[in-house]
DNA sequence: AGCCAATTGTC
DNA sequence: ACAATTGGC
């Protein structure tokens, strides 16, 4: 069989352990890559994930190129592109790896239409989780709602598959068609890259060999003290593989394997980070089920929450000006390098939908927009766990404290000493609550309160309780919420 | 993978 | 006095 094949890249931005590229076999092969932001909407990627989706293909290119099958980039409706340039070729079969997103959904099946009239056809294959969502059930035969039983079941399907070795070689195809260049796709918001990125090289190397060596350092050191470690967001203890899972610059059962290597025997030592590795799964699993999830309260209930938006008190947030030193640190460290530990994640979050009382949607957005690792799955499913509105989520009375998670999980205050560098002279004891430094020891540490810092947006008592309150008058059932700000009530629909 | 106030336990 | 535990939010 020797017909050309199109490969159409997606997010699944690699050569090794790629189903589909081992797919094609050694057929002519032309790879392309579609940016279609029409048929993603309001989920193509944001800003920062453009920054990483640029460095990817320029990555993937001179890797397919190196192997003599320059990778083709193309601007426009895939249900055309694709078609089309299988035309070209004269390609019976397309093959991709297989997304999970509504919209992505809607559009496979469109260009599997538009194939199919033309007598070809497009072949998914499961490149990009461990397990398929619909292949994941529960004794009754229905999907997963609780992370727990899901990740048993999941565990109880044995070790994923060996990774698949990249190819050895590509045969290109006789008359590549014509495409668009890297600079045509606008990924960068001007010419050059943004000023916002001007910090992201430092951490991140986007392409393959980038994740390779992220997923090398990982396992030789950060993963044996992975639970221990992890919850501390001034050291290096997390793996960082997010936004390479999700271009799939790395594939999850590649990191599985790399990690059951270096912690081989009982599942029981490597499961705190394969949990995580879960998590993700869980995330897509829901998405798949519940293609509401990036819109919509998954539990009912909380359609009638009484949600205050309010511009200010979110851009105060999004701008780390929120008066909290361990939240402001995390929002400036993701605006700085695109990315947020989790657990300040965790803690921002909660400030803002429950101290704040703003929808989780605005929160998702802006993590959308800023974030290298947005991906649809995991931060739908992760608003709507802190919201409280989730499949499976915090019960919405879990009110973090902010100075207590700061003083629990930053003791000695290296990760808000680095992030909110105005603070970084007061002594520790007064560092997740500046407000409650005596005049002396503000003096001292050359802070002025409301100048140089801002005081906090909301006390966390009254933040708390006025987040309970809400709780309680939606268990009621009740719409109405005995706030004491008037005419900013305006509960989101 | 919560917080907090009340209560109980220990010196 | 203070720590540990508990139950409601």
């Amino acid at each position: 069989m020797d017909s050309p094949a199109l490969l159409w890249f997606r997010q699944d931005l690699r050569l090794a352990d790629n189903p589909a590229l081992q797919a094609v076999a050694d057929r002519p092969l032309l790879p392309v890559f579609v940016l279609d932001d029409a048929a993603a909407g309001r989920w193509a990627p944001g800003a920062a994930s453009r920054w990483w989706l640029r460095q990817s293909l320029e990555a993937l290119g001179r890797d397919l190129a190196a192997r003599g099958t320059p990778l083709l980039l193309v601007r426009g409706r895939a249900e055309i592109v694709i078609p089309a340039l299988a035309a070209a070729i004269g390609a019976p079969e397309v093959l991709a790896g297989r997304l999970y997103q509504p919209w992505a959904r809607e559009r496979d099946r469109r260009v599997a239409e538009a194939l199919e009239v033309a007598g070809r056809r497009l072949r998914l294959l499961t490149s990009s989780l461990l397990r398929d969502p619909a292949r994941v059930m529960s004794g009754s035969g229905r999907p997963y709602a609780v992370y727990t039983p899901f990740a048993k079941a999941v565990a109880a399907m044995g070790e994923p598959d060996f990774p698949i070795l990249p190819p050895a070689r590509l045969r290109p195809v006789a008359a590549p068609p014509p495409g668009d260049t890297l600079d045509s796709l606008a990924l960068y918001p001007v010419a050059g890259e943004p000023d916002w990125a001007a910090d992201f090289p430092a951490l991140w190397t986007p392409g393959e060999a980038g994740a390779q060596a992220r997923l090398a350092r990982f396992v030789a050191g950060p993963v044996s003290g992975y639970a221990a470690q992890r919850n501390d967001p001034g050291t290096e203890g997390t793996s960082g593989l997010s936004p390479h899972l999700h271009w799939g610059e790395l594939s999850p059962r590649q990191v599985w394997h790399a990690v059951r290597q270096a912690q081989p025997g009982e599942l029981s030592q490597p499961w705190p980070f394969l949990s995580e590795i879960l998590w993700r799964e869980f995330s897509y699993h829901l998405l798949w089920h519940r293609p509401e999830m990036p819109d919509r309260a998954l539990r009912e209930r909380f359609a009638g929450f009484p949600w205050q938006p309010d511009a200010a008190l979110l851009r105060a947030w999004q701008r780390g000006r929120t008066g909290y030193p361990i939240v402001d640190a995390g929002m400036r460290q993701l605006w700085h390098y695109g990315w947020m530990h989790n657990r300040v994640r965790m803690i921002a979050a909660s400030l803002l939908v429950k101290h704040l009382l703003q929808p989780w949607q605005a929160g998702a957005a802006w993590f959308w927009d800023t974030l290298v690792d947005a991906d649809l799955a995991s931060n739908s499913a992760s608003w709507q766990w802190i919201a409280g509105s989730g499949s499976d989520a915090a019960p919405y009375f879990r009110v973090f404290n902010p100075v207590l998670q700061g003083e629990k999980f930053d003791p000695a205050g290296r990760y808000v000493r680095r992030f909110v560098p105005e603070l970084a002279a007061l002594p520790g004891k007064w560092l997740h609550q500046p407000w409650k430094a005596p005049a002396e020891v503000l003096r001292g540490a050359g802070v002025i309160l409301g100048r140089d810092y801002p005081g906090p947006v909301i006390a966390h008592a009254a933040g708390r309780a006025r987040a309970l309150a809400a709780f309680a008058a939606l268990r009621a059932g009740g719409h109405g919420l005995g706030d004491t700000t008037g005419d900013s009530m305006d509960p989101a629909a």
